[in-house]
RNA sequence: CGGGAGGUAGUUCAGCCCGGUUAGAAUACCUGGUUUGGGACCAGGGGGUCGCUGGUUCGAAUCCAGUCCUCCCGACCA
């Protein structure tokens, strides 16, 4: 008997949070609200990582880091960005500890050691970078300002999920100073762009692109872009997020520059992140009920060799045999690892590399070594055959390659099914209730039937997509007219 | 932050209501042997501040209070 895991229909968000720590991404942790991120985890990270930081460094960015601090002054610099963030921050308020005399050998906060202004922990970094920017920019010369920072950030979430809310998070941040609102709102949608590119290329996530209503908007931001995912449950996920932050934070941080007339203007700004919660928006797009399943260009182990054999003698001929084949799958580029531990046997091993969402696992035994042959089996069909030893590595490749593709796929078409139009308010809540998924519905543009809309079925507008279809209508609430329809879902 | 559930071996859990030998099981782990094409079997063995702090009691895993962490539901969530 091994880890069992709860089924997704008995249970999804039990089955959510089994795949996560029995295939070991994660580990909950001693504080409220914050994970530990094991290593097979942070190996995906790695790879997520590695893969956004070349796209933002082929845009021309380029990584600085600032500091996890920001003094409450500067933070409550740009009213509306403070108080959108105000009731999740965690703040430093002593510098010092000391002994308790009332509890020998335990420490208490030295009550002497107050500081003299509050350190708010940064839930976002644009108060301390813009603070920073001032003193970098003058002239149109110092202009695009194009910079990203990799770093932690903490929100006080009341109620938090492994990756997908939880109180300190990773992620990057991009944060640029722009001469005019066109390169500035260019800069944004290219960023929304990289995000889409990433998440469906990568993670074989297909996504939405979109901006977001009024009411959803990013605190501070005149325009938010998004992309928004899908996840098995019907439920939407937004991935990421590009902000056109217009001239506010420039505004509140005094960072003006001359143009080529030297007259002075205040510069145009983006901000633009995606953080660890994409590892669950990968763990709830492409897994099953047996564990992980990874788009195979992201995996910390594309493929998985097991030998099966009797005796010393055999394991020491398939040794040999394995080894050439390692060589050669490496040499094409591809992250394989022999698990040859003889205290686990074949069956155990499948179950775990399944469990680990591992895209391709080759079995290797005696009668394989005579007909010159392994077994292939693929994560996302479960199908197995048997593949020559000629040309193997060729051959992994294109499994790979077709792995990739066939997860894409299939979340494609459940998306695809998942897009459903909604005339009336009742079609509209029969939807959201039986089937789920985002509904295409007409809205009269306000805010506040948003609000209502909300309040009466938990649903949200998660984006009017780009490019969107303009088609006259009746707001799925109200009956005012409506210029289009907008993608509403219940949402992570 | 509100409601509910939970925390006992690495893991999953029993024991708690009704306080009383040395706190159990399965699984995992260690040793030896037999095994190995879908989560092996036999024999032996090691492993526990019963989340933490305090209280009640002759005696607390068990009763009481506080506190920390987790899960589910809700509120909140640029």
């Amino acid at each position: 008997m091994g880890k069992e895991i709860t089924s997704r229909e008995q249970d999804y968000s039990q089955w959510y949070n089994d795949i996560i720590l029995k295939s070991g991404l994660a580990d909950y942790s001693a504080v409220r609200g914050c994970m530990v991120i094991k290593p097979y985890g942070y190996a995906l990270w790695e790879n997520m990582r590695d893969v956004l930081d070349k796209m933002f460094k082929e845009t021309g960015h380029v990584n600085a880091y600032f500091p996890l601090f920001v003094p409450k002054s500067l933070f409550e610099a740009e009213e509306k960005n403070a108080e959108g963030f105000a009731k999740e921050c965690a703040v430093v308020t002593h510098y010092r500890l000391k002994s308790d005399p009332e509890r020998p050998g335990k420490l208490m906060v030295d009550p002497e050691a107050k500081l003299e202004e509050e350190l708010v922990v940064r839930p976002t970094s644009e108060a301390i970078i813009w603070n920073t920017y001032k003193g970098w920019i003058q002239s149109y010369r110092d202009l695009p300002l194009l910079i990203n920072q990799w770093a932690n950030v903490v929100r006080w979430e009341m109620r938090t999920r492994l990756f997908l809310r939880t109180a300190e998070f990773l992620w990057q941040e991009g944060h640029t100073a722009h001469a005019t609102k066109d390169e500035a709102v260019a800069e944004a949608e290219q960023m929304l762009h990289v995000y889409a590119s990433f998440a469906e290329d990568w993670m074989a996530m297909p996504v939405v692109k979109g901006i977001k209503s009024p009411n959803e908007r990013f605190a501070g931001a005149e325009e938010t872009y998004c992309i928004e995912a899908l996840m098995q449950d019907g439920k939407a996920l937004q991935a990421g997020t590009s902000h056109f932050l217009g001239q506010n934070f420039a505004k509140a941080f005094d960072v003006k520059f001359s143009d080529k007339q030297n007259k002075l203007d205040y510069v145009w700004a983006t901000s633009w992140g995606v953080s660890t919660r994409l590892i669950g928006a990968l763990v709830m797009a492409h897994s099953d009920d047996d564990g992980l399943v990874l788009p195979p260009k992201l995996a910390p182990i594309q493929v998985v060799i097991v030998p099966i054999f009797k005796g010393e003698e055999q394991k020491a001929l398939i040794d040999e045999k394995v080894k050439g084949i390692v060589k050669s799958l490496k040499a094409a580029g591809i992250k394989v690892k022999y698990d040859d531990n003889e205290n686990s046997r074949p069956g155990w091993k499948f179950a775990e590399y399944e469990m680990k969402g591992v895209p391709v696992r080759i079995a290797i035994g005696a009668r394989d070594l005579e007909n010159n042959v392994v077994e292939v089996a693929r994560r996302d069909t479960k199908e197995k055959s048997s593949y020559s030893l000629d040309g193997l590595p060729e051959a992994v490749i294109a499994l790979l390659e077709e792995i990739q593709q066939n997860i894409y796929a299939k979340a494609n078409t459940y998306r695809a099914e998942h897009i459903t139009p909604a005339d009336t308010w009742e079609e509209f809540n029969e939807l959201l209730d039986k089937k789920g998924g985002f509904i295409a519905a007409h809205w009269d543009g306000t805010g506040d039937t948003e609000e209502k809309i909300k309040e009466l079925s938990k649903a949200t507008i998660r984006c009017i997509p780009i490019n969107n279809q303009l088609e006259a209508g009746k707001c799925i609430l109200t009956g005012n007219p409506s210029a289009q329809r907008v993608l509403f879902a219940r949402a992570y």
